[in-house]
DNA sequence: CGCCGTCAAGTTCTG
DNA sequence: CAGAACTTGACGGCG
């Protein structure tokens, strides 16, 4: 059972926050006291705690010294990548002791080895800050890890709201949960890369296990997405490491038995499989090495596809690319390229996408018509570099290439990160996406058209549009709570070296007692802040 | 295990 | 003009 987060408000808790009047920060699901409970000195933890709830009551400015902002920047970090509150089950009164077990602080008891066999009735808490007093009995028994039992997350009620939308959505080349299971060793994705020093020091065949591997893997996802109702996915362009490289390049053939196998079963179950080379992919590049490095690229993608036997819906993505100060002249370089430079087998698979920054639909249509390549229409970049075509119109020309192609239709819909105010910000994909847009409700435009979600959270962002729609059946279990915290920007989520030289510079700023502090500017104060949740 | 600097490729935008 | 952003983070070394 679950229950929302949202009902436990604080008029059903009377008692809880008269006996512990120190619980007034805001509800997280995604901040778990447990990170308050590391040292087994109360009196250090109720320090932490109170610093904590400064951090937290104040909102994204950090206002504390900055030791303690780094200190609490790290436990955050820590605690939103574990996550969570962890909440057994059934009704109101089991919720109230769980949630006062989480949020009394305690000294930490010695964790209750089980035996094997034996089940698992009680809540472990997953908590790394109890491992040092594990550690001597764990190295005395030299047992292996025990695996942590998968805590409760606590998911919020969505908005509900309707479409005639009957498409499929997917995600892009990686599954947070797969990719997220612990130990590190059980983790599953498809985008296992190296160093060209690596591959020096471990030869070809090490870098082609990796392939392998990868592909092993998209058989986990793939059947893990049926069981998800999710058929639609972008394959990863990582997951042959260099194959199109002009010097550690390799054929796939090696791999040829696997990827039929991982084919095969994304066929029987009717599953979508796209690709989407990276922004090397430059078509109408004057520079010919350029050229030829981009087709390498898009034969490495299309070989991958053949070698699954995937059909025709198996398109591979690219965009316009740069526009080299000359876009009639880049234009034509693309065109010559597709129609007279690529192979045949690769242009069956080639479609195009308009993008944010430089070719929008208004530039891409007459090429795609001109040259039977169906467009893949991109709301979100179209809203940032709108064309003067209506987006319903847009489709709709595409959509009859598509029709011509045989290929089924698919569109891309992403959100910007709340906040984001430039075009620079904009261009960041959002956590998760809030709705379809209205184009989807149209006949022949939208309603029977696949729709590749691309959200910082992968699968779950269509399991949030999959319940905001009621459009397939979710399992509760498969959903995680959104980061409350998503960054307004861009800056933050990577790393971020004037950031951190400004974050820096506060931290010296205190620490070294009275230096200047003139050049920290609020921004990267923040830009710190949104670093350790997103990092 | 967590952290952090770095990493194949191209191009554009920003301060 | 250097650094950061887009794409899909992941590796590798170190504490």
């Amino acid at each position: 059972m679950y229950f929302s987060w949202l009902s436990l408000s604080r008029r059903r808790l009377p008692s809880l926050y008269s006996k512990f009047p120190y619980l007034q920060r805001p509800w997280s699901s995604t901040l778990s006291m447990n990170s308050l409970q590391e040292t087994p000195s109360a009196a250090s933890s109720q320090r932490r705690s109170a610093r904590l709830r400064t951090i937290v009551n104040n909102g994204t400015s950090v206002v504390t010294a900055a030791p303690v902002a780094n200190d609490i920047r790290q436990k955050r970090k820590r605690v939103s990548d574990k996550v969570s509150v962890e909440i057994e089950d059934a009704g109101l009164s089991s919720e109230l002791s769980a949630i006062e077990d989480e949020f009394i602080p305690k000294a930490p008891k010695k964790k209750r080895k089980k035996k094997a066999g034996k089940e698992a009735s009680e809540v472990v808490k997953v908590d790394a800050d109890e491992e040092p007093y594990d550690e001597v009995e764990v190295k005395k028994a030299r047992r292996p890890r025990k695996p942590k039992p998968e805590p409760v997350y606590i998911i919020q009620d969505v908005e509900r709201r309707e479409t005639k939308f009957r498409g499929r959505l997917g995600y892009a080349c990686l599954n947070t949960i797969l990719r997220n299971k612990k130990p590190a060793s059980d983790a599953v994705f498809c985008s296992r890369t190296c160093r060209i020093d690596s591959i020096k020091k471990n030869g070809m065949d090490w870098v082609k296990e990796l392939g392998r591997k990868n592909v092993q893997d998209l058989i986990t996802m793939i059947q893990w997405n049926e069981d998800n109702n999710i058929r639609f996915l972008r394959l990863s362009s990582e997951m042959f490491p260099f194959a199109s490289h002009p010097i550690y390049g390799y054929s796939l053939d090696y791999c040829s038995s696997l990827l039929a196998e991982a084919g095969a079963l994304a066929k029987k179950y009717g599953h979508r499989l796209t690709t989407h080379p990276g922004q090397f992919t430059q078509l109408g590049s004057p520079k010919p090495g350029v050229i030829e490095s981009s087709i390498r690229e898009l034969e490495y993608h299309c070989q991958m596809l053949d070698l699954m036997g995937v059909g025709k819906d198996g398109v591979t993505i690219v965009h316009g690319g740069g526009v080299y100060d000359d876009k009639p002249g880049t234009i034509e370089r693309i065109k010559t390229t597709i129609r007279d430079v690529l192979p045949q087998h690769v242009r069956d698979r080639l479609v195009l996408e308009n993008d944010e920054l430089c070719y929008n639909a208004d530039d891409l249509l007459p090429i795609c018509e001109e040259l039977d390549v169906p467009l893949v229409f991109d709301y979100h970049h179209d809203a940032l570099k709108p064309s003067s075509i209506p987006p319903a119109a847009i489709i709709k020309r595409t959509n009859a290439i598509f029709a011509r192609r045989g290929i089924r239709p698919k569109q891309h819909l992403s959100d910007p990160r709340p906040g984001a105010v430039t075009l620079m910000e904009r261009r960041a994909h959002a956590d998760r996406c809030e709705r379809l847009p209205d184009e989807l409700d149209l006949e022949g435009i939208g309603i029977d058209v696949d729709l590749m979600i691309e959200a910082k959270d992968k699968e779950q962002a269509v399991l949030q549009l999959y319940r905001i729609y009621g459009l397939e059946e979710v399992k509760y279990e498969s959903l995680r709570p959104p980061n409350e915290n998503q960054t307004k920007e861009t800056k933050g989520r990577k790393s971020n070296k004037k950031a951190k030289k400004g974050e820096q510079a506060m931290i010296d700023g205190v620490e070294g007692e009275g230096e200047d502090l003139v050049n920290v500017d609020e921004d990267n104060v923040e830009d710190g802040v949104g670093d350790m949740v997103h990092a």
